[in-house]
Formats: C-alpha cells, sequence, structure tokens
DNA sequence: CATGAATGAGTCTTCATTCAT
DNA sequence: GATGAATGAAGACTCATTCAT
C-alpha cells in the first residue's frame, strides 16, 4: 500500500467535496430567497466566494445544482422521518419521537422548504415548470411510501382504522404539512416539539374529540 | 334613457371582457404547463389566438397577468367556501355541504391549483420568487379567515374542541389540501364528493376513532 | 354658379385644415418636449383631443406630420427674413429690421426651434438620423441663399466687405444663431429686440472695434 | 516590486480599455451615421466585431454608451481650446493657435460633432430628448466658461470691447460653430487652418471693416 | 482546476400602422 | 371621416454557458 498515493487523491476528493458544499448551501440560500428562475449562477457564485465557471466545473448545468441540492435535503429529511434503532415502540410513541425529529429537521433547513415548495416537491405531484429529476421523483416517492408505511403500522396494530390506507397517509402529510408552515411562518425558529405534539395529537384524534384525555 | 346611447358602450365592454377572460383563461393552461417563468407572452397570446400586442392592450406587463388570474380564481375559489342561503344548519352537514362545493370547484380548475401552488398561494406563505400582489395577499388571508370562522362556529356549537383555534384552522387547511392534492393527482377529473367526505371525517375524528359509526 | 356647389366642399376643405392645424400644433408641443423618437403618435393624438386612427386620415406616416411641422414653420422663418415693401432702404437699418422680425417670431415659435435643431435644421446639414424630406433641404437651402443674398446686398452696396462672400454668409448665419439661442436659453419669453441689435451690431464690426460710435 | 504581480492585472485592463475603445469608436460611427434611435446596439457590436452582450459587460445600457461617448470627445475638444504653455502671447495670435487646434480636432472627429449636434451639445441647451447626463452638461458648461475666459482675457488686454462679455462669448461660439459646420459641410476633410483664421479675423472686426489691413 | 469576460439565443415590451365599426 | 383596439415587427437587455488564461 502506497499511502501517498491514498492520500493525494483523497486530498483531492475533499477539496471537491468542499467546493461542492459551498455551492449547495450558496444555492440553498439564493433559491429559497429569488426562487429557481430569480437565482442567477453569478448569485450563487458570488455568495460561495468562487467565479462563475468553478460552479460549472461541479454542476453541469444550474438545473443540477437544484437538483442535487434537492436530493441531498430531501434524503435529510427522509433520515429523520424513518424508524431509528431506539425509537419507542408504542404507535403514539413512536409516531411522536420521529414527527419531533422530522420538526427538528425543519427548523433546521427553512431555506430548503420554501424551495421544496416552489418545486411542488410536497404537493404529491411536480410544480408546473419544476426542475424534479427521476431521482427527486424517487425521494418523493419514498417520501410518500414511508407515511404509508408508519399507517400500515398503526393499522396493524390497531391503533388506526380507515378504510383507505392512502387516504391515512395523505391525511398524515397533510396534517404534518400544516404544522410544518406554521412552523415556517414564524420568523424565528422555535422549538419545534408543540408542532410535533399537534401533529400527532390531531392526526390521531381529529377535531372533535369529546370527553377524551386532556392534553 | 336611450337604449341605443346604452348599447355602444356596453358591447365595447363585452368586447373587452372577452379578451380579457380569452388572456386569463389562456394563461391559466400555459402556467399550468409550464410555470410562470417558462411561459413566454407568445404562448399564452397563440393560445388566446390573438396578438402579443393584445395581450399588452389588457394588461401592463407579464406579472399583472399572473395577478390577475389569481385574483379571480382565488376569489372563486373563496366563494365555493363561504356559508350560502340554503345550507344545512349542522355542523358537520354544513361543513360537508361547503366542502363538496369547493371540491367542485377545484376539479372546475385543476390548472389554477397547480398554479397557485407554484406560487405558494395556499403554502401559508408566498414561495420564492413568487409574483404575489398585495391584493393576492389579502385573499390568502381572506381564505385563512374564512377557515378560521368554520373553527370558531364548530368550538361555539361544541362540535369541535381544542387550545388553539388557529391550530385547528390550519389542521383544517391541511387535511383539505391533502385530499385535493389527492384530487388533483389523479389524471382524470372526477366526482369530488368522495374527498369532501373524507376531508370532514378525518378532520373531526382523526385516524385513531374506535367503536364509532361506520361509514 | 351654384353657391351651395361652392359653401360645401369649402366648409368640408376648412374642417380639413382644421384637423391639420390641430395635428400640427400639438406634434410642435411635443416633438419640442420629447424629441421626434420620443413622442408617439398617440401623445400628438391625445394633445390634439383627437383619435389616433385620426392624424393617419390626415398624414401618411409619422415622419410627414414632422416634415410638414418643418415645412410650414420653416416657411414662417423664412419669410420674416425676406425683405418687405416698407423696409428702410439703408442696409444695416434694413438688416435690423429684418433681424428684429426674425427674432420676434423666434419668441412665438420656441418650441419649433428646439425641433429644428434636433434635426440639424440650421446646422448647415442634417443631423444624422433627421428625417429631413427633399422639401426641407430646399428650404435650408432657400434659408441659406437668403442670407446669401443680404451679403450680396452689402456688398454691392459697400457697407461690408470679404474674400468671400458664401464665409459672410455662414457669419451671419452663426451669429444670428449665437443669439437665437441665448434667446431661448432664457426660460421666459423676452422682447426679441436686443438680441437683433448685437446681432447686426457684432456682425457688422465684430469684437474689436476701437474709437467707434457707442451704443 | 514584482513585475509579474503588477503585469497580470496591468494586462487585464488593457484588454478592458481595448474593448471599451472600440465599442466607442463603433458607436461614433454608427451614431453618427443613423443618430441614437437609429442605432441597434446590435449595429454597434457588429461594427465593433464583438457580441451584443459585450456591449453590456462594459456599458449598462445603450444611454451609457452615448454619454461615454460626448464625455471622452467633449473633453478632447476642450483640451484643443484650452491655452497651453508655448502659445502666443498677443490676443489675436494667441487665439489663432487655439483655433487652429480646435478646427484640427474637428477634422479628425467629423462624426462626434454630427452626434454633439443632434444631442445639442453646442446648441447651449440640450436637444429635446437629449440623452445628457449631469457629466455632459457640466462640460458644455465648462466649454462655455473657456469661451468666456478668451473674451475675458481680450477685454482685459483691450484687445477687444462691449458692454456684455456673455454676449461676446455667446458670439465667439456662433462664429466658431459656423466655421466648423463649413467644414463638415464639405464632404472631405481638409486643411482646418483656413476656417481657423476666418473665425478669428470675423470675430474680431466683422464683415464691415473699412480702410484696415490687408490680410 | 479556478477564473471571469465573451458570447448570443431568448423574451419582454413598445409603438407605428391598420381596419372594422 | 372619426374612432380606438388589434396587430406584429423590432430592439433593448438578461443570463446560462463557454473557454482562453
Amino acid at each position: 500500500m502506497n499511502p501517498d498515493g491514498d492520500r493525494l487523491p483523497r486530498r483531492r476528493d475533499e477539496a471537491r467535496a468542499l467546493f461542492r458544499n459551498a455551492i449547495l448551501d450558496a444555492a440553498e440560500a439564493v433559491f429559497a430567497e429569488r426562487g429557481f428562475h430569480g437565482a442567477r449562477i453569478q448569485d450563487i457564485a458570488e455568495r460561495a466566494r468562487i467565479a462563475v465557471g468553478t460552479v460549472y466545473n461541479h454542476f453541469e448545468q444550474k438545473d443540477d445544482v437544484l437538483s442535487a441540492l434537492l436530493e441531498e435535503r430531501t434524503e435529510g429529511l427522509l433520515a429523520q422521518l424513518r424508524a431509528r434503532a431506539g425509537d419507542p415502540k408504542g404507535f403514539e410513541a413512536r409516531l411522536e419521537t420521529r414527527m419531533k425529529r422530522l420538526f427538528a429537521y425543519v427548523e433546521q433547513h427553512r431555506a430548503f422548504l420554501a424551495i421544496a415548495s416552489e418545486q411542488g416537491l410536497f404537493a404529491g405531484a411536480a410544480a408546473p415548470g419544476a426542475r424534479v429529476t427521476p431521482r427527486n421523483a424517487q425521494q418523493i416517492e419514498a417520501f410518500r411510501r414511508e407515511l404509508r408505511s408508519i399507517v400500515d403500522e398503526g393499522l396493524a396494530s390497531g391503533d388506526i382504522e380507515g378504510l383507505d390506507a392512502e387516504d391515512l397517509a395523505r391525511f398524515l402529510g397533510g396534517t404534518m404539512r400544516a404544522f410544518v408552515l406554521s412552523s415556517l411562518a414564524q420568523r424565528e425558529a422555535a422549538t419545534a416539539s408543540p408542532q410535533a405534539l399537534a401533529t400527532v395529537d390531531l392526526f390521531l384524534h381529529g377535531a372533535a374529540r369529546r370527553r377524551r384525555r386532556a392534553r
């Protein structure tokens, strides 16, 4: 093994990754501020403190910057929603845990959600004129499947019921979305916990609960 | 009263309205297909079978075409949501009636909702780079207020309960949105009724209802 | 003779002339304010309180409005410069009389001179991009000839001298122009007489006169 | 001192200046041929053998090309008019020297003067619809001041006399202008000297000189 | 590989001119 | 003959992309 042979390429790769991340971070900010069409490559380059040409050394075209960004952040969001080793076992507690993680991520990436919304990422269908790639579509589908699997868990355990699992998954998504947006609408980042709890509570019991436990 | 004196101006106004509507209809289709930025004035003009310059005889700039469209359609949507004279009195039946109207309108204006979504009209906040005017913002606010007033009715009658009326209004909006999107996701227009019922049912009772009425 | 047969056509012609003049007056004001290219037919029509189409019933194209205007006003200016029956006989007094008339006309048509200047009418050559027609060129030439004939009169009477009559004509034109502009530069219209006298005096005696009559 | 550190920036600046000058030269020719409005950015770019976009890398808008051109050339013209170290001392000889320089410059930049004339640069006031910037206005004012200072010199030395120095300055300007235009009116560039001499002679002695030195 | 100026296709917008009423 | 809306050619300007340094 030649350590030098390894080290140099590695350094080179690290440098590449540094640039790539700087560009994506800059793009996140600029896309969120001005939208995809309003953002110029020049703006992104300036924010990343590099030259325009450098952006093109890392991405073939403007579209690719967007889709790479969506890819990376959507994956992050999805990771929060997935069940983890230490998660509680009971359905409601488990759901709360996952929601808290998701809302915390949302707080960390407010800019991303503005972009995702413009691109119709969580609209269940791409927005008109959106730049969604097949890869992005896969991730959205993965997101949808994750919601569906949560619903399926609940149906299996008897914690929830309903005729159409797809409808329930959509309902969960819509409820989440309502509180995600309420969270974004507040100027300042805040604790995500209350939104997570409200989401779970309303998803499970709706607005018309009578004589049920106080929360 | 001189009927002749009336006729000419009236005809002229009718002609103006005809053009205006033709432009808005064309714009609705084109914006929905390609997004605001992807749509060229020329595309809209061609679709309306008029000349480019004619568009500018009716709207100062491209932005104004969009905001007039949003204005007109949002008003239409809002009109469905508002209570009407013959509506039932009981909270749930009343809500169902309003939802059915709204979902029917949605079926009639699928293209509009794609645009509205791109512009963040129902995101609770304008999308980045969106072309929302103060007038549009007022309508969104009116929409929000309408949801809120529905919730207030329910709280007053005791049909629903909860600590935060704002949260409930958002929840209602999110639930609606989930089924609106599910409705749009289907390629073909369909009867809106099931979505309206699902919306009301889940809004009221959530996913976890036990021992409650059969559907 | 059928007086009716005469009267109607005459009335019709008078009406035509009325429109034509209204258009030219409006054009004079608008061209002077915004320049030829900056002036829209619409602006001229509005100022004349008529419809756009009406302008085209009287002039084939925009260029024609300008050249008709230049023609009419240049002819007016030229008329002031020409000798008249009652004019004095002595060279200097005669020149003063003509200059006074000319400067008085200038005061009455300040707007026109701004346009003439833009079009290079008194530049001795058309300005680049100018809309000068052959007819206008003839009038400019007539203007030049008139100056030349004044010089020739003076040379013949021995009141002025010089090797080149063309040079003297140009000199007279330049001197006039200097005081015409000084007259226009003042915001308010004023008596033209002093400029006329200064023009004649300096044209005849230059700046270096010694031991000559006080004025 | 590191010559290398200097060279690159210097080269870059030189390249910038090269483009800028090429654009201004092209613009001078095109504006002179077709006037400001008749000149398309594309024409200028083609004449400079560059792309349209490149023009916009050097000037924000079309207007700026014009005003930069006027600025640069007016400064050049003014430089000829200013007194220089080696100039003669006597008033008349000194004035002749300055006039010769000025007429020589005029011969070199015939196109510019056509533009200046269209813009009213030497009209004492901006032409209607002209694109004159405050900077241009300053230069015109500087030009006027220079003429005035020449007159003041002459008044002080007793070489010229008159009640109003402003009038004399205008008279000098008008006389100059007459011969500048006569110079431009000739198709071919020629020696400027005769015009300079005629200007000085007529300015000083007018057309009516009797019994004075032969020239 | 970073740089940033050059490139030119693409679009909005204006406005002279036409023509049905 | 007056009207004024419809027409569409023309041109300024933008910005993604390229490429010589």
